[in-house]
DNA sequence: AACCGCAATGAAAACCGGTTCCATCGTCAT
DNA sequence: ATGACGATGGAACCGGTTTTCATTGCGGTT
């Protein structure tokens, strides 16, 4: 049932991991898809990142795609959202300590926002009702100024 | 997500409506659905109700259950959730006004509670973003006292 | 009670995002 | 250059949800 992106559960592998001789590889894939995630400042889905990778005349198959995301996603190198379909969206992370989204729901694009007040608040009530082992997931959505003002 | 409600709430829209004519009808099924969600305390996926369902001797098919749980959703009669796997969750709701879960990621077993505070947050930092037309999800997961006991 | 129209139903098929298989490819240490 | 093994990716698969469409049955009418 559960065991997806869990809360930053295991503790970290370093950007570029080597375990013991073997080690991860470069690949012109792996580099591509970094790019372009360097440059989608929007949340997108693995599918739109895959569009866009072809569109560069990238050759990349949609699989690795969904297994280099994953794995970014779980260094913390991505956050990843859902949007009201269910679709996992991604987009590169900026900021390392926990933080929330506001994002354009019609767009994609985000800001990122501090939410200590808001954890603790979470962990308090989940506290006072008997519950341990809390985790929390809130996301804000909204139209961005530019796509506010064009919907006049 | 939009809403259909007719443009005639003139009377009665109680549990068992009669918009002008032929509108809603009083089916076996709709029936043993809303009983069956009266009974169910933990957010439990549409298969689960439909199972629960069949278990009970009913006869009705899964996509029926679908649609209904859709349509009491958008009235907001059940609150709905997503789980970690991205399935989403139904249960019976209980306080009309706004407010959001602690669920038990083990059971489902969930409790309302308030949050005001959360909502004035969120909609002061998305405006302060310069976002409008603001929503947001919010869902807090743990492992409920009974779960947590039996988790030793 | 028999009749009818239309909403409701539901089995099967379509859909869809995402994951798994597995044969092949390409990197990197040697 | 060579070989081993990780990386790749097209196809098959999976599971939840929606759509299709022929059939059913609720309810008002005759």
């Amino acid at each position: 049932m559960d065991m997806m992106n869990d809360g930053h559960g295991a503790h970290s592998t370093a950007p570029q991991p080597e375990v013991r001789g073997t080690r991860v590889r470069g690949t012109r894939q792996a580099g591509a898809l970094t790019a372009v995630l360097a440059d989608l400042p929007a949340f997108s889905s693995a599918q739109d990142i895959h569009a866009e990778l072809r569109r560069r005349g990238e050759r990349i198959g949609l699989t690795t795609v969904y297994r280099h995301l994953q794995v970014l996603a779980e260094d913390g190198s991505v956050d990843t959202i859902r949007d009201a379909g269910g679709e996992t969206l991604y987009r590169r992370c900026e900021t390392v300590s926990h933080h929330h989204h506001v994002t354009c729901r019609s767009c994609g694009r985000s800001v990122e926002v501090e939410g200590r007040a808001v954890e603790r608040w979470a962990d308090k009530v989940a506290a006072e009702a008997g519950y341990v082992d809390i985790d929390h997931t809130l996301e804000i959505f909204g139209l961005c100024p530019d796509c506010a003002r064009s919907r006049t």
